[in-house]
DNA sequence: GGATCCGGCTAATGGCATTAGCTTTTGGGC
DNA sequence: GCCCAAAAGCTAATGCCATTAGCCGGATCC
């Protein structure tokens, strides 16, 4: 009965994260990704239930993506290697896809459809952080203070926020000792 | 020759903060402004040229207001005692408009409108670090590393990214700590 | 008292999301 | 080999929003 689909859900998103790289969110229209898939507008809604689910989608990608990187990154290290391994690979995947980490979504948790991916990114940095002996409340202070490092700086990277772009890697340096010296003084 | 106008750019803005503080950034619409203000639609282009300019004013208006508490926060305290009332004062605002708090321009320095309001936001945080002695590019660090932690929380507090709000004073507690022994070691 | 300017209005245009309903293709069961 | 159901695409229509053009009336300055 089925037909093969000329489009799926796959390639819509697809679309979708390459207007997103170019246009920023704002850009992520159901016209534009239509015209990119050469498709009309309404013929998505066979692959997508409306934009907020496309938006929805597309948030997953940008989790899972993040996730498979980190754990790649942090790979074989263990102690302060990993944390600042995972903390470069962090910033690194923003400068390389600064417009996409705009799509982000920032409570996956609370998203049916992104928890799965939320909670692997959320594990990479509770594992990262394995090995420094943290307890309980203790481990999950750890990791939003690192969230919260690396976001904020990511976050204002991205969008142009530092005035001048010069010794911008001083200050991640200084932020990852930051971090770990704080850890190492805590354990 | 001049009418006295019966609106003003000021309290399209005023209507525009609160659309905001209820609907969040999205929820900005100038139909939405032209029904709370009791006006035609294109009536509004008498008093801002464009949504854009009005999201611009809105920034403005956001900027001058945390600006603004941060300086009576400080006001009279030194070293770290005046960190940590920066800190906690950021934070409390945000935590009261939360909604607002995604109006605030991350790069005001690039708009022309904005970059007034900008400065005096970077010199209360420049200020607040004097008496640290800290020389020339050290003082930019510091301010960026300061920046970062606090925006980076109250991002992701504002948009409900923590999982539970459980122990978030601890956490955010432990990020002052954090960042003030970090600033003593460097001194 | 009259010219002028300003703030408001209505009408019109164009982009976008979304829904309804039609057409076509195709794969599976007979 | 043939029929049918379902999937995937399309066009038409609706409604919301931003923006532009052009009109109207009142207030102010002389």
């Amino acid at each position: 009965m089925p037909v093969r689909p000329g489009l799926t859900t796959s390639k819509v998103v697809d679309a979708a994260l390459e207007l997103v790289d170019e246009q920023g969110v704002e850009g992520l229209t159901l016209a534009a990704v239509a015209t990119r898939t050469g498709v009309a507008t309404p013929s998505l809604y066979k692959h997508v239930a409306n934009l907020a689910e496309l938006r929805g989608h597309v948030g997953v990608r940008v989790l899972e993506e993040m996730a498979g990187r980190f754990t790649t990154a942090v790979l074989g290290l263990a102690g302060d290697d990993a944390v600042a391994a995972l903390m470069h690979a962090y910033r690194a995947y923003v400068q390389e896809h600064p417009k996409r980490y705009g799509a982000m979504p920032m409570d996956p948790l609370h998203d049916e459809l992104q928890r799965a991916a939320g909670m692997k990114l959320m594990e990479v940095m509770l594992a990262t952080l394995r090995g420094y002996g943290l307890e309980g409340s203790e481990a999950v202070h750890a990791t939003r203070r690192l969230r919260v490092i690396v976001h904020g700086f990511a976050s204002i990277e991205s969008s142009g926020g530092f005035g001048l772009p010069e010794g911008l890697d001083d200050t991640y340096d200084q932020l990852v000792r930051m971090y770990l010296d704080d850890l190492r003084g805590k354990k």
